[in-house]
DNA sequence: CAATGTGAAGCCCTTCACAGCG
DNA sequence: CGCTGTGAAGGGCTTCACATTG
C-alpha cells in the first residue's frame, strides 16, 4: 500500500517563490542549483528546500543539485501553471480595476473572463476590451465560460452572498480580498487577503514593548 | 522573575479578526460575548480565542464571557490602533491607486501622508487633495513627516532599492506587494502580499489529485 | 451551572544529521 | 567530496480537559 505523506500547506507558497526563483535565474546559464542557493534566494534554509520538493519526487542528484530546467518545468506542473486558468473578477471598484490590469497574472496563466457588478453606472463600460457585466447574470456566464477560479472584491456587506453565488455556479477556488470571513463548503478552497489586518499587524508590531 | 510566554505571530492576525468582530457586533446590544461565539464567527475554536486573550491579561470573567466593550478597547490598544499610523506610499501605479482609495485604511487609523513615483508623468499630479511627489525626496520627506509605516507598489525590479530607502529614512515597517523576497534589517518588520503567490495556491489546489 | 484561564498532551511543521549516491 | 533524500529529533502552535470562579 502506497503511503501518502500529509504536505503542508505552506509547501506550496513555498513552490510558487522557488518557480519565482528559478525563473529570473534562467538568464545567467546556470545547469543546477543546489538547496542552499535556492534556500539563500527566499530566506529559507537548505533542509526545507530538500523536504519541500521531496514530497513531490525525486528531482535532484546527490553532489550536484536540482537541474534548473527541470526543476522549473516540475513545479510548474506540481503547482497546476501548465494550463491556463480562467478567472472570474466580481466587484469593479478601484481594487478590482488593478487587479484587472495586473500584467502578471495574465502571463501566470491566470485570465479574467468576466468582470462582474452590480453598479447600474458600472454594467456595460469597458474595462480595455472587456465590458463590465451585471452581476444577476453571474450563474450563466460563469457555467458558460468554465470559470474555476473566483476573486471577490465586492464591500464586505457583498461579499458572502457573492461567495454563495460562485459556488453555486460551480467555482470551486476563491480568492477573497472583502474584510469578512467568508464560509464556503469543504469541498472548496478560499483564500483570503485582508489588506486592513496586514496594516494591523505592522501597528502592533510597532507598538509591542522592546 | 516575570516570564515572559512567547507569544505566537499568527495570534496578532486573529486579534485583529477578533476586532473587526467585536465591531461589527456593537449594532445588537450584546453586553457580554463567550469565547466559543467569537469562535464561531471567524471559523475557529474556543479554546484558541481563550488562549490568544489570555496572553495579554485576563479580559473574561468565568460564566459570564468577556465585556464587548472592554474586550474591543483592550484589542485596540494591543493592536497599537490607539493612536493614528503616518503611512507612506511608493509606487503610483494601478495597486497604489486603489490602496490609496481605500477608505479603510482611514477609518482605522492608517494615514497616507505621502505619495512617491520616479515617473515625470506622475509627479506632480494630484490624487485627491495629495500631490504625488519625486521618489527623489523620499528621505527628507519621510523624515520630516515621522512616517514610520512604507507600502511598496512598484515593480520587482525596483523594490529592494525602495525598501533601502525606506530603512534608511527611518521607517521600521513595510507592507510589500511587490513579488520579489525583500531583505530588510532584523529590527524591521516585513509583511508581504504576493497576488500571483494566492493564485498559484488555488491553481495548486485545483490541480491537486483528489 | 456556564464559561474562563491554563497545565499538559497532541499534532504538525521544521530542522538536524547522516547514509548513500554521483 | 558535495549534495540529495529522509528517519528522527526538535520546537512551537493548537487543542484538550479541568480546576476555578462568579
Amino acid at each position: 500500500m502506497m503511503v501518502v505523506k500529509r504536505i503542508p500547506e505552506i509547501c506550496a507558497t513555498r513552490l510558487s517563490s522557488y518557480l519565482r526563483v528559478l525563473k529570473t535565474l534562467g538568464e545567467r546559464k546556470l545547469e543546477t542549483i543546489s538547496s542552499e542557493a535556492l534556500a539563500d534566494r527566499i530566506n529559507s534554509n537548505p533542509a526545507q528546500v530538500r523536504r519541500d520538493l521531496a514530497y513531490f519526487g525525486q528531482f535532484g542528484r546527490p553532489g550536484i543539485g536540482y537541474n534548473v530546467e527541470k526543476l522549473k518545468g516540475a513545479i510548474t506542473k506540481i503547482l497546476g501553471l501548465d494550463k491556463r486558468w480562467p478567472c472570474v473578477l466580481v466587484g469593479a471598484g478601484n481594487l478590482g480595476s488593478a487587479l484587472y490590469a495586473y500584467r502578471n497574472f495574465y502571463k501566470e496563466g491566470f485570465e479574467i473572463k468576466a468582470i462582474f457588478d452590480n453598479d447600474p453606472n458600472k454594467i456595460g463600460k469597458a474595462w480595455g476590451c472587456r465590458k463590465i457585466e451585471d452581476a444577476k447574470d453571474l450563474s450563466t456566464i460563469v457555467k458558460q465560460r468554465k470559470i474555476e477560479i473566483g476573486i471577490i472584491t465586492v464591500p464586505a456587506e457583498a461579499s458572502q452572498e457573492v461567495a454563495d453565488k460562485l459556488i453555486a455556479a460551480g467555482v470551486k477556488a476563491i480568492l477573497n480580498f472583502a474584510p469578512r470571513k467568508l464560509t464556503v463548503p469543504q469541498s472548496a478552497k478560499l483564500r483570503n487577503v485582508d489588506l486592513s489586518v496586514e496594516l494591523e499587524n505592522l501597528a502592533y508590531f510597532l507598538s509591542k514593548p522592546r
